[in-house]
DNA sequence: TTTTATACTGTAAGCGCTATCATAACAGCG
DNA sequence: CGCTGTTATGATAGCGCTTACAGTATAAAA
C-alpha cells in the first residue's frame, strides 16, 4: 500500500486546474473543453488516480451502493436471487452488499443500526417463513429501516407488509402442482414445509387447498405436515407422516416447500425402501443446481430466482411502490409418475 | 423515509453539549462523565439517531468494510467461504461486500477501480484455477490492487502469487484420496478436472502422481482428464476418457475435482449402466450439502470451507504476512468400494 | 494560599469530494 | 463600441464525522 492516498488535489495541481474541472471530467460533465479534459485524463492515469468513494457519498449524498439481507446464502436459492441481483445492480452502476438475516434480529443489541448507518441507497430483504411472532420483530425492523433507504422486499410477502414487493404467488404454483399430481392419477397428495401460522392467502397452503378443491379431493390434516426448510426437517416430516398413518393411506405423491426438503423426503422413502416414482412421486421447488442428479432426477419448479433478484433491483432503484409476482415453471423429470391403477 | 437526516448537531445541541462530546460517548471513549454520557445516549435514543459511517469512514481514513471476490456464488463451495468470511467479520466489527469475479476482469474498462474506490480496509480474493494467460492479467489487477488496501487469498494460490493466502494443500490431499482408493484394491484411479498448465507444487496433479507412486502404480496419461468445474463438464469429460479407452481398460475409480465432476460423472456413469460403487468408486470434494444425498451417497473432502474463509478475515484484519494451510478430512460414504477380486 | 495534576468538555481544522455561484473570455448583435 | 449570451474555469461552502489542541473546573499536593 501507497503510504500516502493521492486526492482530487494532487491531480488538479499537476493538471494545472482547479479541482472543481477535475471533478467536472470526473463525472464526465459536458462543458469542459477537450484540451483541459485530455490532460486531467492523462494526469489520473499516470498517477493511477481513484477517486475515493467515500468522499463522494459523503459530498453527493449518495452511495450507489445497495444492500441485500437473505435468510442464508448457503441454500442455493438465495445465492441465485443475490447473482441476479448483483449482476443488474452492476448494470445501473451500483454495487451489491450482502447481510446476514441477523442483521434484522431484534434479539441483538441494535437490529438495524448497522444497516442504517451504511447510508445505502436501497436494501432489499428476502422474507423466509418466520414463527409469528418472531415476524413482527422483523417487520419492526423493516419499519425503523425504511427510515433511512427505501426497502424492497423478495419472496412470500403477507399483506401485512406494506412494502413494494416481488413476490412469488405460490398459491397459483401449488395449485397447479397439485394439478399436475392430479391428472398423473394421484389422489393422496401430501405437502410437506412451511409455517402454519401465517395466513396470506398468496400462500402456499391456499393453493394447496384449491387445487385439492378443484380435484375434488378431500383435504386430510394428515398429509399436510409443517417443517422448516432444511433436507433433514424434510426427512424427518415424512418419517413423521408416515408413522401416523397404515401404509394403504400413504400418500402416493409428496409436494415439498423446496427441494431440500424434497431431497430429505427421498432420503427418507428410500430408507424405508419406497420406490420413487413408482410408489411415491415427489415434487420440489427452487429447481436446484443438484435436483438433475438426483435418483431419480427431481421434479422441480424453476422460480427463476436471477429474474426475481434483478427485478427487486429495479424496483428499488426506480422507487416504484408496487408488488409483483414472480413467474416460474415446472420442470419435469423422472420423480412423478402416473399412479399404479 | 424522512426528509431530513439527524446528525451530530442535532444530537449535541438537544443535549447541551458539544459535537466531539457526543462523538466521545458514540465511540466508547473512557472521558466523559457518567451524567454527561447518560443524558447522550438519551437523547440519540429518543431521535432515533445513526451515524454516518460515510462521514466516520471520511474522517477516521477507516471503513471497517472488508471485501471478498468470488469466481461464482452458485458453486455452494464459494457460499461456505463467504459465509465463514462474514460471521468472522462481523465478530471482528466489520461488514463485508461482495464482488464478482468479474471485479477484477482487466478486459473491463478499469479491472480493479470499483474495488479501489470503495477504499476498504481488506479485500479476500478466492482464486480459481485459471487460464495461464488471463492469470496473468487477473495477478496484475490484484498488484494494482494491493497499493489501496491489504489482501489475502484463499485457494490452490501459486507460488508466483507472493500475497498472505490461506491455501489448500491440494497435493497432501489427492495423495491420501489416492492412498484411500489403492487401499481398496484400485489400481486404475483416473483423475478429472483442473487445469493442465499450472505447475504449482501444491497442486491435485503432484499428489495424484505422488500417490500412484506410493502404490507402485503407473501414471496413465489416459486417466488423466482436464476440465473446468462444472457437472456438465465431468460428465463430459468422464464420456471421453471411456469413449477412449478399451472397456477393459476403464478405471475402476474415479476422483473429482470437486463434487459437482463428480456429480457429473455419476450421472455419465449412470448412463452408461456403469454401476456405482460396484465397477466404478467415486470421490468427490468440498462436501456439499447435496453430496449425502446422492445416490450412492458421495464420498467427498471436507475442506472446512468456513473456517477457511474465516482464518482469511482474521490474517486480513491482523496484517499478518504469511500463508497457511487449510485442513481437510475425508467424509466415507457410500459411492466407494472395494474392488472386486 | 498557590501550584500542579486530573477529569471533563469545547473549538476548530481537516478528511476528499460535489455543487453552487462568481468570474473571465469571447462570440454575436444592434 | 457597449451590451448580452455562451462557454470554460475557479473559488468556496459544505457533507457529518474524528481528532488534535485548548481550555475550565475541581481536587490533590506543596
Amino acid at each position: 500500500m501507497s503510504s500516502e492516498n493521492i486526492t482530487i488535489y494532487d491531480i488538479a495541481s499537476d493538471a494545472g486546474v482547479s479541482i472543481a474541472t477535475v471533478s467536472r471530467v470526473l463525472r464526465g460533465e459536458a462543458n469542459v473543453s477537450e484540451a483541459t479534459r485530455k490532460k486531467v485524463l492523462e494526469v489520473i492515469d499516470r498517477r493511477n488516480y481513484r477517486p475515493s468513494s467515500i468522499a463522494r457519498g459523503m459530498a453527493s449524498k449518495t452511495t450507489h451502493s445497495l444492500g441485500i439481507v437473505l435468510p442464508k446464502l448457503l441454500n442455493p436459492h438465495y445465492a441465485m436471487i443475490f447473482t441476479g441481483a448483483q449482476e443488474e445492480a452492476r448494470k445501473l452502476g451500483y454495487t451489491m452488499s450482502l447481510f446476514p438475516w441477523s442483521s434484522l434480529d431484534t434479539r441483538e443489541y441494535n437490529p438495524a443500526a448497522m444497516l442504517a448507518e451504511r447510508r445505502l441507497d436501497g436494501l432489499i430483504v428476502c422474507v423466509e417463513y418466520l414463527p409469528h411472532d418472531h415476524d413482527v420483530q422483523v417487520l419492526a425492523a423493516l419499519r425503523d429501516l425504511r427510515q433511512y433507504m427505501p426497502v424492497v422486499l423478495i419472496g412470500c410477502v403477507p399483506p401485512s407488509y406494506d412494502f413494494p414487493a416481488v413476490t412469488n404467488n405460490s398459491a397459483s404454483m401449488l395449485q397447479a402442482i397439485v394439478r399436475y399430481l392430479t391428472e398423473l392419477g394421484h389422489e393422496r397428495i401430501a405437502f410437506i414445509g412451511g409455517v402454519e401460522e401465517d395466513n396470506d392467502p398468496l400462500r402456499r397452503d391456499v393453493g394447496y387447498e384449491n387445487g385439492l378443491r378443484d380435484a375434488r379431493l378431500p383435504y386430510i390434516a394428515s398429509y399436510r405436515i409443517y417443517c422448516r426448510g432444511t433436507a433433514e426437517d424434510g426427512a424427518a416430516a415424512l418419517n413423521r407422516m408416515l408413522d401416523s398413518l397404515k401404509p394403504e393411506y400413504w400418500p402416493t405423491a409428496v409436494i415439498a416447500l423446496n427441494d431440500l426438503v424434497a431431497m430429505g423426503c427421498m432420503a427418507e422413502a428410500g430408507r424405508r425402501g419406497i420406490a420413487i416414482p413408482d410408489r411415491l412421486s415427489v415434487v420440489g421447488c427452487d429447481n436446484l443446481f443438484c435436483a438433475p442428479y438426483l435418483t431419480p432426477p427431481l421434479t422441480s419448479v424453476n422460480t427463476h430466482q436471477q429474474q426475481t433478484g434483478a427485478r427487486a433491483v429495479q424496483l428499488l432503484i426506480s422507487g416504484e411502490d408496487k408488488q409483483e409476482t414472480a413467474g416460474w415453471d415446472l420442470v419435469e423429470r423422472a420423480s412423478c409418475a402416473r399412479v399404479r391403477p
